[in-house]
DNA sequence: GATTAAATCTAGTACACACTAGAAAAGTCA
DNA sequence: TGACTTTTCTAGTGTGTACTAGATTTAATC
C-alpha cells in the first residue's frame, strides 16, 4: 500500500509540474512517466486516463489557492477594515499562484487549455472561488469603504484577471517577489495609480 | 490571382475564428478546411504550414489593436491629461480584444498554448506593443497625474493583464459591453476602488 | 523460502494529426 | 475550342497520442 501512495505522489506532482510550465497539451503521459523514470502505460495502473490525473491536480491546486485566502483572511482583527482584508486577500492569491507550489499555478496556467469535460469538472470549483471575493467587495461597498458606483462581478473578475494573468509574465527569479506582485495590485486597484489621494502610502519596490 | 486572394482570406478568418474560440490545439487544419468547405490538404496550397497560418493570423491581430489604441491616442486633444491618455488607451484595447473582431481575439486567447516557434515570433510584437503603455505610464508618472512610488513596469503588466484575462469571461452578449470593461480597468486602476478619493466621477452600469 | 498480491514493463492497438504527391477539376485567355 | 495556368481533390505517409492486454518483475506475508 505505501509504495503505490508514493508513486501516486510522484505522479501528481510531475503533472502539476508539467502543467505549470508547459500546458495541458504539451503535458503527456509519456513525458510525465519519463519524468519519474516509469513507462507511460504504468501510468495507468493509478490513474484510469489522462484527464483523471490532470482533475485531481486541478482539485489540489483549487484547493491550496482557497485555504491560502481562508487562513491569511482568518488571521485579520475583528474590526479591519474592508479594504485591509482586500489587500491580504490579494496579496495571499498572488503568493499561492505565483510563488507557491506547481498545483495553483497548474490551475492557473492551464485556464482556456481544457477540454471541455474538464472545463466543466471545475466550474464549481471557480464559482466557489469567486464567493469569496465577491463577499470581500460587497463588504467593503456596504460599509462605505469602497465605491458602489461600479458593477461588482466586474470588478471581481478585473482584480482576479490582473492576478491570474501575471503567471505569463512573472518571473520569480528577478527581483520582484509574487507579495511584490500582490501589493502592486492592490495599490492600483483599491488605491488607484493617480497621484495624490488619501488612503495612499508610498511603497518601495 | 483574384480566387486565390479571396480563398486565402477565408482560411485566415476561419483560423482567427477557430483560434479565437477553441484555442491552438483545437484549431486543426482539417477543422479550418472544413469550415470554408474545403479539403484539408488544399490549405497547402495557401500555407506552407498550419503554424504560418496561425502566426499571420496572430501578425494580423497585433496589428490591428496597435492601430486601435493608436488611434485612439491621436484623436486626443493636445493639452489633454495623461490620465485621459491612459483611459483612452484602455477602452480602446478593451473594444479591440472583447468587442472587435476575431483576429486580436485569437492573439490573446492562444497567449501561452503556442508552440515555441511561434512564441518566439511574436515576443518583438508584444514588446512594441507594451511599449505603448510603457509611454503612457512614464508620461503619467513625470508629470506628476501618477504616483511614482510603483514599478511602472509591473504597473503596466497587470492593466494589460486585467485588459487581457477578460477574455475569459467577458461575453458579449450581456449588458456588459467590451468599452465597459475597459471603464472598469480605469477606474479602478487609475481611480482605485476605494471610496471618496478626488478625480472619481459616478460611472453607471 | 514459498505463495500471493502489488506494481511495472513489453508490445502492441487505434486514432487524430500535420503534411505530401500526383491526378483531376476549374478557371483564363488566345 | 484549345492550350495553359491555377486551384482543389483523392489517397496516401509518418508521427505522436492516449490507452490496453498480458507477461514479468518486485514487494509483502505466511
Amino acid at each position: 500500500m505505501k509504495k503505490s501512495d508514493r508513486t501516486r505522489q510522484d505522479i501528481l506532482d510531475a503533472t502539476a509540474s508539467s502543467l505549470s510550465t508547459a500546458g495541458y497539451t504539451a503535458t503527456t503521459v509519456k513525458s510525465i512517466a519519463e519524468t519519474i523514470g516509469m513507462q507511460d502505460a504504468s501510468i495507468y495502473y493509478h490513474f484510469s486516463s489522462k484527464d483523471e490525473l490532470v482533475g485531481e491536480v486541478l482539485d489540489i491546486g483549487t484547493a491550496r489557492a482557497v485555504t491560502a485566502v481562508d487562513q491569511a483572511l482568518a488571521e485579520l482583527q475583528d474590526d479591519h477594515d474592508p479594504r485591509e482584508a482586500l489587500r491580504v486577500a490579494i496579496i495571499a492569491h498572488a503568493e499561492a499562484v505565483l510563488g507557491g507550489g506547481d498545483y495553483p499555478r497548474a490551475n492557473v496556467r492551464t485556464f482556456g487549455q481544457l477540454p471541455p469535460d474538464l472545463t466543466h469538472r471545475h466550474r464549481q470549483g471557480h464559482r466557489n472561488y469567486g464567493q469569496i471575493w465577491t463577499r470581500l467587495i460587497d463588504d467593503g461597498v456596504e460599509s462605505g469603504a469602497l465605491r458602489g458606483d461600479l458593477n461588482r462581478s466586474v470588478a471581481r473578475l478585473i482584480i482576479i484577471g490582473a492576478l491570474c494573468w501575471a503567471i505569463e509574465w512573472f518571473d520569480g527569479a528577478g527581483d520582484v517577489k509574487a507579495s511584490d506582485v500582490g501589493e502592486h495590485v492592490f495599490q492600483m486597484v483599491v488605491n488607484g495609480l493617480s497621484a495624490d489621494q488619501p488612503h495612499q502610502h508610498a511603497v518601495s519596490v
